[in-house]
RNA sequence: CGGGGAGUGGCUCAGUUUGGCUAGAGCGCUUGCUUUGGGAGCAAGAGGCCGUGAGUUCAAAUCUCACCUCCCCGACCA
C-alpha cells in the first residue's frame, strides 16, 4: 500500500484524552480515533492490526476443531429472563424497545443466545462433541469506561462455546482451547501469566484466565519465581488485606509449594475459559439424547478473547520511547519502504520495484511516497511500529546499496540493491 | 453513582486569580522561495459562536447558577 492513499493521521504531540501509554500511542501512530467514551473508530492501519490477530485466532480455533459462526448482536431481551441473567448483569445490558414495543438488548456475551440456537438443533449425541466460535461486537453499558480499547462500551471479542455429552468430554475440550489459547497469545508476541480464577456471573465451577502483565493492569497476579505457581487477587483484597494486618502482606503472598514470597504482577485480562457444565442447558432445556435414548442437557464451556483490547495490551508489552515495536506476526505491515526523496527518480524507481517484488513474494508492504522530509519518515516509521525499514537514500544508492533498519533493536545492514529482494525475504523467512 | 481534574482553530496550550482594545502562541494545514539521512528556515495566508444554556454588568473566554462532555481514583469485566 502506499502511505499517501492510507489514512494515517499520525500526531506529534500527545492528545489530552489519553493517559495510559498505550491508548496515547493508538492515537499519534493514526490506529484509532474515540467517538465517544468507549466507543472507537479502527483507522485504516488498525483494522489491519485486528484483522492480523483475528487472523491468527481463526486459524488456532479451526486448528482445534472449532467452527466458525456469526450470532447476531440484536436479542430478545425474553431469552435472557430465561436465565435470569438479566437481573445479574443489569445496567451493563443496553437495552430498549422496538417499535412494537418489544424489549430488546445488545449482545453483552452470547451463552444464551447459542444455546437457544443448539437447543433447536441438535437433539442427538451423535453431533457432539461440538465447539463454535465467533468473532463480534459486543456491547457493555460499563460503568467506567477506561484505557481507551481496555474497557470499552462496543468491543471486539472471540468467544467460543464447547458442547459435549459429559463432563470428561468437556475436559477433554477445555485442554484443547487452553492449549490453542496459549499459541494465539504467544503467536501475538505476548506473555501471559495463567491462573485459576472466579468464574463470576458466567456461572459453572472452574475457570482459567490469562492475564497480560501490563503497568497499567487493573488486576493483580502474585508469581512464585521458583515453581512459577500463579493466584490472581483483586486489588481490593490486597489492599484490605494490607491494612488488616502488619504482616499481612508477606504472609498472603507466600507461595504454598515453595514457602517463598510471590512477585505482585500488575495484568489485564485477554483471555478467560470457563468449564460451565450444565448451567445454560438445564435453564433452557437444550438437551440431547445420548446412546440409550435417555434425554440429557448439553454440558458446555464457553472461551473468550478481548480481541479489541489485545492490541492495548500488546502495544503495553511492545514499545520504546519512539513508538511501537510490533511483534512481526500482528504487524499492519511487515515493512515500509523509505525512499528519502521523492522527487528523485532514480530512487522512485527503485522503490517501486522492491514494493512489487516484495508484494509478490507475500509480504505486506507499505510504501511512504509522502513528499515529506527524511526526519519525517523515520519518526512516523518508528511511531506506527513496523518491524522493518528499506531506506533508500541517495548516499547509498550512488554505492549500488539500500539499508535494511530493525525497528526492535534499531539496527541497520547495508545490503546490495540487486539482490536486497532475494536477502530481505530471506531474513523475513 | 461518589471523589478529583479539565473543556479556548485539527493537536498541545497561554489568557480567567484582579471583567475592558480586533482572543494569542507553537505544531499541523495552504501558497511561494530556500533547504533536504532523524519531526527544516523565511515570507504570505486560511482556520475560533472561548463546551451549552440562563443570569449579573455599560461591558463576560474571564463573575454566578444549571447542564453536557472528556480524563483520573473506587465497584464491574474480555
Amino acid at each position: 500500500m502506499f502511505w499517501s492513499k492510507v489514512f494515517i493521521p499520525t500526531l506529534k504531540e500527545t492528545p489530552k484524552e489519553a493517559e495510559s501509554l498505550s491508548h496515547q500511542l493508538l492515537l499519534r501512530a493514526g490506529f484509532v480515533r474515540m467517538l465517544m467514551a468507549g466507543v472507537y473508530t479502527y483507522l485504516p492501519i488498525g483494522l489491519r492490526v485486528l484483522e492480523k490477530i483475528q487472523g491468527i485466532i481463526r486459524q488456532e480455533m479451526n486448528a482445534a476443531g472449532a467452527s466458525e459462526l456469526l450470532l447476531p448482536a440484536l436479542h430478545p431481551l425474553e431469552l435472557w429472563q430465561k436465565t435470569g441473567r438479566d437481573k445479574d448483569l443489569g445496567q451493563v445490558m443496553f437495552q430498549f424497545q422496538d417499535r412494537r414495543g418489544r424489549k430488546v438488548s445488545l449482545g453483552p456475551t452470547h451463552e444464551e443466545v447459542i444455546t437457544e440456537l443448539l437447543k433447536n438443533n441438535l437433539s442427538s449425541y451423535r453431533q457432539l462433541p461440538l465447539i463454535l466460535y465467533q468473532i463480534q461486537t459486543k456491547f457493555r453499558d460499563e460503568i467506567r469506561p477506561r484505557f481507551g480499547l481496555i474497557r470499552a462500551c462496543e468491543f471486539i471479542m472471540k468467544d467460543a462455546y464447547s458442547f459435549d455429552q459429559d463432563e470428561a468430554g468437556l475436559d477433554k475440550n477445555y485442554q484443547l482451547m487452553y492449549a490453542a489459547y496459549k499459541r494465539v497469545f504467544s503467536r501475538c508476541g505476548l506473555e501471559t501469566l495463567i491462573t485459576e480464577a472466579d468464574s463470576g456471573v458466567m456461572g459453572g465451577k472452574v475457570s482459567h484466565e490469562f492475564m497480560a502483565p501490563s503497568p497499567l493492569g487493573e488486576d493483580i497476579v502474585l508469581v512464585c519465581s521458583k515453581c512459577k505457581l500463579t493466584k490472581a487477587f483483586s486489588r481490593p483484597e490486597i489492599e484490605n488485606a494490607a491494612g488488616s494486618s502488619h504482616t499481612g502482606k508477606e504472609g498472603r503472598s507466600s507461595c504454598p509449594n515453595c514457602q517463598l514470597e510471590m512477585e505482585e504482577v500488575n495484568t489485564t485480562e485477554v483471555g478467560h475459559i470457563f468449564k460451565l457444565g450444565t448451567k445454560y442447558s438445564q435453564a433452557m432445556q437444550a438437551n440431547f439424547s445420548d446412546s440409550s435414548g435417555q434425554l440429557k442437557p448439553l454440558v458446555m464451556g464457553c472461551y473468550g478473547i478481548g480481541v479489541s483490547r489485545l492490541i492495548s495490551a500488546i502495544i503495553e508489552q511492545n514499545n520504546d520511547t519512539d513508538g511501537i515495536i510490533w511483534p512481526s506476526e500482528v504487524a499492519p505491515f511487515d515493512m515500509i519502504i523509505l525512499p528519502l526523496d521523492v522527487t528523485n527518480p532514480e530512487l522512485m524507481q527503485l522503490a517501486n520495484s522492491l514494493y512489487w517484488e516484495l508484494k509478490a513474494s507475500g509480504l505486506d508492504v507499505l510504501l511512504d511516497d509522502r513528499d515529506e522530509r527524511a526526519g519525517v519518515k523515520f519518526k512516523d516509521a518508528d511511531l506506527i511500529g513496523v518491524p522493518a525499514s528499506i531506506i533508500i537514500g541517495k548516499k547509498s544508492i550512488d554505492e549500488g546499496n539500500i539499508e535494511l533498519r530493525i525497528r526492535k533493536d534499531k539496527s541497520t545492514q547495508v545490503l546490495p540493491k540487486d539482490s536486497a529482494v532475494k536477502l530481505i525475504t530471506k531474513w523475513k523467512n
